[in-house]
RNA sequence: UCCCCGCUAGCUCAAUGGCAGAGCGUUCGGCUGUUAACCGAAAUGUUGGUGGUUCGAGUCCACCGCGGGGAGCCA
């Protein structure tokens, strides 16, 4: 196996040195008269080890195989390059076809391909270069998520991705049963032959994958302080857009003692520091997507690590919408939503950065949010960023049991089904707060790339889940 | 789910209702320490599917499928 140090980053980053094995797949080839240059990538970083083969020193067999696609182990010697290009090649003295690529047949060529068409080729779109940065970079905003929270000294808590409880409230959920879907067992017989009997399913009643783990976070922060959840979450919309997945990864911290405020605060500077970190760690990939993807998203990046992120509260914002003087699709009217017109009318045309809203009407947000005291405004809070819209939807949680169980009812949900969530209220309830974070989105905030099928290695859409 | 656009060679795209085309890739040849190399030649098609209109359909019509953009739902 390859261990750290023999990577074909590694070897680029070297010394010269004789006797040094790469091993990777191959990018292109070039043949010259008295050499043929071979570009290897084993997917370490988005540069290609320039393999140079003298022909003649070779069966020529063996060099037939050389092909895009191929699979190689080449041994030689790391020399400095006399040409222009890279400092370094590896001169081959032993090469080994391990796996054959028929050229004929084979899908990815040197130029470039559309992001759809590699879509196709799911198996074989991690070879490209666009695909080799865009999960390079998600690696690396991975940890630097992790780290954040880990140097903050969070508690990283593992949420169920089955849910008995259907009382998230974040949408279309995924059933998961174990009944016989060709004979599903029903309450009654006969005339009386009613709803679906659950009781005879795996957990007795009806569970369905997670849409979001902030309520079993909640339970976590009232008695770990600050927690943070990163996992696989579902939503069973019919939702066809570049910005949505039927399975995607989100990022929940809750935060005991926090309010609206060190919420916001917090927020921004989780943002800015793994974003900082994947620019430090992945400069190479960034510099690709800037060149070949989306020109402006390093300077974004950079706008964003150094700038102040504007905070406003809905209030104002149906006001700077109201005057602006453009013409709406929508209308703007305090008491509904933002649409994305308006969010990136914020975003791109006033602010032109990173845009938080707070206190948004009670009516258009989810029970649990803190009512404010002005009785019509929630302490919600939106991340609005230019181009991709909300990336981050976070609140202050209502701590107060009575109010809380006043706004189940209110809203035509039943208690009941509440009962451990009312619970954490009447023992020793604090002010806590928290946030979601799309990762996806944040994945194309980072790389510039269009739609979001493309930064996740293995999309879930309505209607696909090939690969 | 709604609105709009698209589907032709492996890929990206041309083709007034009248002979199916180009570039790239591939193959072959040439040139060259090359850099998404260069020059020449060749091969490559059930025009997404099913019907319909027409003397004649890649082109027009209907339905279906798939893809893209926008919207809604949201992260």
């Amino acid at each position: 196996m390859i261990l750290k140090g023999n990577y074909i980053r590694d070897l680029l980053a070297g010394e010269a040195r004789s006797e040094v094995t790469a091993h990777g797949w191959v990018k292109t080839r070039r043949d010259s008269k008295e050499v043929c240059f071979v570009q290897l990538n084993d997917g370490s970083c988005p540069a290609d080890l320039q393999v140079v083969i003298t022909p003649t020193l070779f069966n020529s067999e063996l060099i037939r195989k050389v092909t895009t696609g191929a699979c190689l182990r080449v041994v030689g010697s790391l020399a400095p390059s006399p040409a222009a290009g890279q400092s370094l090649e590896l001169q081959a003295t032993q090469i080994v076809v391990l796996g054959e690529a028929d050229p004929a047949t084979y899908p990815l060529q040197k130029k470039g391909h559309t992001m759809e068409f590699l879509r196709d080729i799911g198996h074989l779109r991690t070879r490209s270069n666009t695909f080799g940065s865009v999960f390079r970079v998600r690696t690396s905003l991975a940890q630097a998520i992790h780290r954040f929270f880990h140097d903050q000294g969070f508690l990283y808590v593992h949420t169920p991705i089955i849910t008995a409880s259907d009382c998230e409230g974040a949408g279309a959920m995924f059933g998961v049963s174990t009944l016989d879907l060709m004979n599903v067992p029903r309450v009654g017989d006969g005339d009386r032959r009613g709803h679906v009997d659950y009781s005879q399913d795996f957990f007795g009643k009806p569970a369905y994958l997670t849409v979001s783990g902030q309520l079993e976070a909640e339970i976590f922060a009232l008695a770990f302080t600050n927690v943070y959840t990163f996992g696989p979450t579902f939503r069973a919309e019919n939702s066809n857009t570049p910005r949505h997945l039927a399975e995607f990864w989100m990022i929940e911290p809750e935060m005991a003692f926090c309010d609206l405020q060190d919420d916001m605060v917090f927020a921004e500077k989780f943002l800015k520091s793994i974003i900082a970190s994947v620019m430090d760690e992945c400069a190479a990939d960034l510099e690709f997507f800037n060149k070949r993807i989306d020109n402006s998203v390093l300077q974004t990046l950079e706008n964003v690590v150094t700038s102040q992120f504007e905070h406003i509260t809905y209030t104002e914002a149906i006001s700077i919408l109201t005057n602006s003087g453009s013409s709406w699709e929508f209308p703007v009217q305090w008491g509904s939503d933002l649409q994305s017109e308006h969010e990136r009318y914020l975003t791109e045309q006033v602010f032109k950065k990173p845009v938080i809203v707070v206190d948004y009407p009670r009516e258009i947000k989810a029970f649990y949010m803190r009512a404010n005291d002005d009785g019509k405004t929630v302490r919600a809070m939106d991340v609005l960023a230019p181009r991709i819209g909300e990336i981050i939807g976070g609140s202050q949680r209502e701590e107060r049991h009575d109010v809380l169980l006043e706004r189940i009812t209110a809203q035509g949900l039943d208690p009941a089904a509440y009962w451990w969530y009312l619970d954490l209220r009447k023992y020793g309830s604090a002010p806590h707060a928290g946030f979601g974070l799309g990762f996806e989105r944040l994945m194309l905030y980072l790389t510039g790339m269009k739609n979001i099928r493309d930064v996740i290695p293995f999309p879930r859409t309505p209607g696909t889940a090939e690969f």
